[in-house]
DNA sequence: TTAAATGCAAAGCATTTGCCGTCGC
DNA sequence: GCGACGGCAAATGCTTTGCATTTAA
């Protein structure tokens, strides 16, 4: 509704990768000087609860941010640079819904993260 | 070496549940008062940089710890009352050491965690 | 106009750390 | 005796919040 949440949504929905809270302010703050990193927060915490994006754990301590999709991924994070992969797979997610049934539950919710390391290409980095 | 380090390593072989940081300083106290919460949190820290321990995430933006044992397990919290399951899958396993693979990483570490809420029974509870 | 949103600075949490006294070996 | 260890309180890093002010509708 107001100009500040207008830029944040515009940053977010500009973004394909998963910042973090400084790094939505730092972009905001590009398209308008004068957002505090308060209205930032507040902004994330609004959207997270309407849904619209999704935080995730990269496993640094701070929360990482994406737009919501549909779908259920899952990331991989580099552990020598810090990007994140995504990928999707209906056997993993078939497997642990039947893991929490059969452990007795209901699955509500999943958090999965791979970390790991770029496998040696043939002959070029390094 | 110390008293304060055995009592520590005493409380965590003890437990089987669980515990968080503050959880781990009450039990210790409970043996020997005067233990200060900043050495609880440094023999953590070096428990777990020994791999005696394992810290582990509930989502409750603490850190819990547990007993390192060799076998690689997932937990599934229960969101209503906090506490936690355990499981393997040697399945769910090698599935995600290939979707690894296949992203073109070596799988270093894994997160996963299910979230659920107990099925009903045929009739008892609620 | 009036509730909702923002900025700022202060507060909150979990965790870490500097400093100095103490304890184990 | 000396280096590792523990206690305390201050510091840290991320995130939230109280309050007075501004803004959207």
């Amino acid at each position: 509704m107001t100009e500040q949440r207008r830029v944040i949504a515009r940053v977010l929905s500009e973004a394909d990768d998963h910042p973090d809270v400084e790094e939505v302010y730092r972009r905001a703050s590009a398209h308008d000087a004068g957002i505090s990193l308060a209205t930032v927060y507040r902004a994330m915490r609004m959207f997270e609860d309407a849904g619209i994006v999704e935080r995730i754990d990269v496993g640094d301590g701070r929360a990482h941010y994406e737009e919501a999709r549909g779908d259920q991924h899952h990331h991989l994070i580099d552990v020598e640079t810090g990007s994140v992969a995504e990928f999707t797979s209906a056997d993993v997610d078939a497997i642990l819904q039947r893991i929490a049934r059969d452990l007795g539950y209901s699955l509500v919710g999943t958090r999965l993260a791979l970390f790991g390391v770029r496998r040696d290409k043939p002959a070029e980095e390094r």
